[in-house]
RNA sequence: GGAGGGGUACCAAAGCGGUCAAAUGGGGCGGGCUGUAAACCCGUUGACUUCGGUCUUCGAAGGUUCGAAUCCUUCUCCCUCCA
């Protein structure tokens, strides 16, 4: 059987919930079509949360079909409330367009722009809604009401219990996306929306909305919120975000991202965020390959597709060397010291301060004596050692650590 | 608007005048086992320290007291019920 567009989108795990299955699915085969995912601009990169859109963008890329990139310059504006316990704090519109830039070229080293009939098209929503002149208002004036206070209101009570439909303001964020979709199914054509299951609802308001102003057909189709095995949300360590770009997260840091993951995850990932073969996947799986060589596998393609070859090669090489030969490798962060400095001799704990390997001396102080805390791999077993110049190998280096994981390469200059 | 309940460390949740830097659980961190996995076990978990201590924390501000997370006053936010 032809791979399509929805068998692969399937097969890959992609697949949550969809407005019209059947339907959609036979215009997909048929024809080449716009769908487009929304990025909500709050900080100012992506993070792997985002991966599976993007792997969705480029699928579509695969079979011939155009993605539309929404970055939502005035959605962010307002906040999504969508499972979030809190409001945001609003940002500014400059900070935004800060973050649409960078997130705009995260997303490019992604996707293909050769081809001009699946390029993809950015599009940023403030273009439209800013002239509504509606999103000067919400800043202003709506973010003073709390719907908490609304729903208590009586006439608002009174609605809601009698199941009559209660709108504006509480479904803003839902108006404007809504909204979004029909701007694109009337300015490009777009009849497809992808995003995360948390977005359903909003994608089904643009479907319905569409139907109903333009009486025209749309459709929605969502991926499933992946959590790890852990039981953990996709893409948050306890150190922070995941991030998708190189100047907040290095490309050595995200090798070890993909090959910490659990061993349960890793055919999943493998499937879901690489572009190997499906049946590849299937014939490692089958001959049983030993699961480090997957994670390993893992780490090379995803790393690649992000920062490049040569980049996730170093990344394995510098893995190699720190964790198998208990070396020093060159991906590795470098922390400078002055060399007369260095004569003089550092204090560990300062040391380690100095390396951002730990914020806190009294921590620094509690891991040495858990033994966690290492130079050039001898366990450091007093608080008081200093680094002297004799710990420095002829390429002026050393290694500390910080538990078993976290390295740096400490450099005479 | 009326009545009650509540805000404690990263989160949940005890404490309700001194022995409280604050039980317990989760999470985090470190160690052990292992495979840079999971599970399990151990240690640790406010900051600074010359390791003697010192300083800052229990929604906010005042007050009572030799002494407050604990009692009083005001303020503030949240929850439940009634109008």
């Amino acid at each position: 059987m032809a791979e399509s567009f929805f068998s692969e989108f399937n097969k890959r795990n992609y697949f949550n919930q969809c407005t019209n299955f059947e339907e959609l699915e036979k215009l997909i085969n048929k024809k080449k079509i716009r769908a487009y995912i929304g990025f909500d601009c709050t900080s100012k990169s992506l993070h792997v949360g985002s991966l599976l859109q993007i792997m969705c963008l480029r699928l579509l890329q695969k079979y011939g079909h155009q993605p539309i990139v929404l970055l939502g310059g005035g959605t962010t504006r307002i906040g999504d409330p969508s499972g979030k316990e809190e409001t945001r704090k609003i940002l500014s519109g400059r900070e935004i367009d800060d973050n649409i830039k960078n997130i705009e070229k995260i997303l490019k080293i992604f996707l293909k722009e050769k081809n001009n009939s699946t390029k993809p098209i950015f599009v940023n929503n403030y273009d439209w809604l800013e002239k509504l002149k509606y999103i000067d208002f919400l800043r202003k004036i709506g973010k003073h009401f709390t719907i908490n206070k609304m729903l208590s209101f009586d006439s608002v009570k009174l609605r809601l219990d009698r199941e009559h439909s209660l709108s504006y303001m509480e479904f803003n964020y839902m108006i404007l996306q809504a909204y979004d979709f029909l701007e694109l199914n009337k300015q490009k054509k777009c009849i497809l929306q992808i995003g995360g299951s948390d977005q359903w609802g909003n994608i089904v308001n643009g479907v319905e909305l569409i139907k109903r102003h333009n009486n025209s057909q749309a459709y929605g189709l969502t991926t499933p919120l992946i959590t790890l095995a852990s039981g953990n949300k996709m893409g948050k360590t306890e150190r922070g975000a995941v991030w998708l770009d190189k100047n907040l997260l290095s490309p050595y840091d995200y090798w070890q991202f993909w090959r910490n993951v659990d061993d349960k995850d890793v055919i999943k990932f493998l499937q879901m965020f690489t572009d190997l073969q499906l049946d590849k996947i299937q014939d490692l799986q089958n001959n049983k390959v030993d699961i480090n060589q997957l994670k390993i596998l893992l780490a090379n393609q995803t790393t690649k597709m992000l920062h490049g070859e040569s980049a996730a090669k170093n990344a394995e090489q510098t893995a190699k060397n720190t964790f198998e030969k208990k070396s020093i490798g060159s991906d590795l962060p470098i922390v400078n010291i002055k060399k007369e400095i260095a004569k003089k001799g550092v204090n560990i704990i300062d040391l380690v301060i100095l390396s951002k390997l730990s914020t806190s001396k009294s921590e620094v102080r509690r891991i040495i004596k858990n033994r966690g805390i290492r130079l050039n791999n001898e366990i450091v077993e007093n608080e008081k050692e200093k680094i002297l110049i004799s710990d420095f190998n002829k390429d002026k280096h050393a290694k500390l650590s910080h538990g078993k994981k976290k390295h740096v390469i400490i450099k005479i200059i």
